[in-house]
DNA sequence: CGGAGTGTTTAGAATGTCCTAAACGTTCGA
DNA sequence: TCGAACGTTTAGGACATTCTAAACACTCCG
């Protein structure tokens, strides 16, 4: 019990919350920020002890955070343990994290708005003139919209340096 | 039971799936995307009739929808319903949910990390330099990357036309 | 072999969130 | 004043998610 446990309890339970709040988990946010705070790679069992979960959960965690990129894994001789070993870019975190969750928005808005033209389309000669323009043109909107929006972010994880784009997107200069 | 039934449907359990990814809730992603298919305002009774949900829930989730700004509501002289009208600007929709999460995020990662930047600083007479070092310089990282994506994020809201700004990072001029 | 050390899988408990049903409050017109 | 129309609040049920406990599988060494 050291002094700076306040330290790392602090900011491991933020983590948490943070991990809730981008939909990786809780515990995956507790477990990346106890190693984040640690200087040497940490094994299950010390990540058991200090997070305050199961073995089995930090198991499971810990598989998701590898997919991830987010930890990584490294070996010793003569020792069977595993060793774990925070990303600490904190850029290249966030675009894992965008990346992942792109992903998902992207297989689920897509499917959903081009189907339902395709439906649009399909049921065309049923439909009033007038409605069927109100809804192609919304839905348009929707499909490009998505479309702008997806194509903003592939370029942001494009760039192997996301944090220069952050700072060039401050520094406010009037383009036009 | 008209012909384009199935493209509203298609689209409104989809727009269900948004809410729910982007943490506004499936309910809400729902009756906005009713809003958002029809040619007129609709009162609650039609949400409820439409999207399938009772009337308190319609209610609670509406006044949620008031106070993002991603619908409003509108009266008729002599008719006590209320007519609701959703935001069908997408990019003023997309700049609402992005101001309510950053917000949130904000709260709570800038008061972990910064309550730890202070403990750190309580107990640095008790602990290694080196230690010292270490935590104050991943700490430090820490607020400085969120500092810098909260500047990034505000800069976004502040700009009066989103799309603008994703359409130019999306033509992958080499600035440098 | 057998047993200790390590990581994985799984059944189910605990927790939190979403949604319904129903009571409630308010306003308006007969 | 009564009752109908409308919206809100609340108690609780249904559901999904997260986490634990414990069985399991594998490997290595005595």
């Amino acid at each position: 019990m050291t002094s700076e446990d306040g330290v790392r309890a602090t900011f491991v339970e933020g983590m948490g919350g943070i991990g809730e709040f981008w939909g990786i988990g809780k515990a995956m946010g507790q477990i990346w920020a106890t190693l984040y705070l640690s200087q040497d790679p940490m094994t299950m069992d010390d990540l058991v002890r200090e997070v305050g979960i199961t073995k089995g959960h930090a198991s499971t965690n810990l598989r998701a955070l590898l997919r991830l990129g987010l930890v990584s894994k490294s070996f010793r001789p003569g020792d069977r343990k595993d060793y774990y070993t925070p990303q600490a870019d904190l850029w290249a975190f966030a675009r894992s994290v965008l990346r992942e969750r792109q992903q998902q928005e992207f297989d689920v808005a897509l499917a959903s708005t081009s189907r339902s033209l395709q439906q649009l389309e399909a049921s065309r000669a049923g439909l009033p003139a007038a409605e069927y323009r109100f809804l192609k043109a919304r839905l348009d909107a929707v499909r490009d919209f998505h479309g702008t929006i997806d194509r903003a972010v592939n370029a942001l994880l494009r760039l192997e340096d996301l944090h220069q784009a952050a700072v060039r997107l401050t520094s406010r200069r009037r383009s036009n």
